[in-house]
DNA sequence: ATATGTGCAAACTGTTTGCACACGA
DNA sequence: TCGTGTGCAAACAGTTTGCACATAT
């Protein structure tokens, strides 16, 4: 039962929190082979949904229906662009609010806020 | 390019509409068989699908990864029980405030909350 | 008549698992 | 030493696609 730390799990955690990409197990992967390393893909899953139950990083996923894997743990919304399919991250959001209309039928631990929609960058060129 | 009114997206799009249990792909069938119906698999995903770019329904994903299907497409989020998987409407989130708050880098078109936690039935008997 | 939709099976993609071996404590 | 972790390949699950046939307009 007793966790051990591996090189592996290590690499993994520190290519996630030096990353503000949000990457799947498949960017992951690449960012490793990049960096001149190597590790199983299926470790590499394995590795993320310890991070995950550890509370170490988010998992959350998009309209892609492929998870990403966030190391930054605090309250946070996901931007998606339909166009050029970039992930912002978006801090302005009251959680306090959402949660407080609430009713309460049921006993909250997490909200995830996943916003949709053009960025202003691809917005400029769709106007043009 | 002309859509087509077909026997079996009608099937599909009245299943959605009568249920309010969020099905997944694989339970719409289920439900379509249960009413005699026989429709294909592959039938059932791409009617979905055209149904979503439509407008007609919601599709949304839980932390199982698998699409679920909503013939309710008006504002709400959704509660989804750690416990007992089942998936239920939260009408009382404000989006307005949510979306009020964020700042001026997107042009958002859709805010989808999604919360977990447990539900009040499963509380009592984890309480007791 | 003809273009769009259907059903089936095969292909694909993301994820999990079994197993022999490696390695951290 | 011994139990947890790794790497590989195979298995799995959800989804998409190619193709011949069916059907709505």
């Amino acid at each position: 039962m007793k966790e051990r730390n591996t090189r592996q799990k290590e690499i993994i955690y520190d290519i996630l929190c030096s990353s503000n990409n949000h990457p799947t197990v498949k960017e992951l992967c690449d960012e490793i082979n990049m960096k001149g390393y190597h590790i199983g893909q299926a470790t590499v899953y394995r590795n993320v949904s310890k991070l995950v139950s550890l509370g170490k990083i988010k998992k959350f996923s998009t309209v892609d229906g492929v998870e990403h894997y966030d190391a930054n743990c605090t309250f946070h919304a996901h931007f998606v662009c339909n166009c050029c399919h970039k992930i912002c991250d978006v801090d302005d959001v009251c959680y306090d609010n959402i949660i407080a209309q609430i009713d309460k039928r049921f006993c909250i631990s997490t909200v995830s806020v996943m916003l949709e929609g053009t960025c202003n960058l691809c917005q400029e060129i769709i106007d043009k």
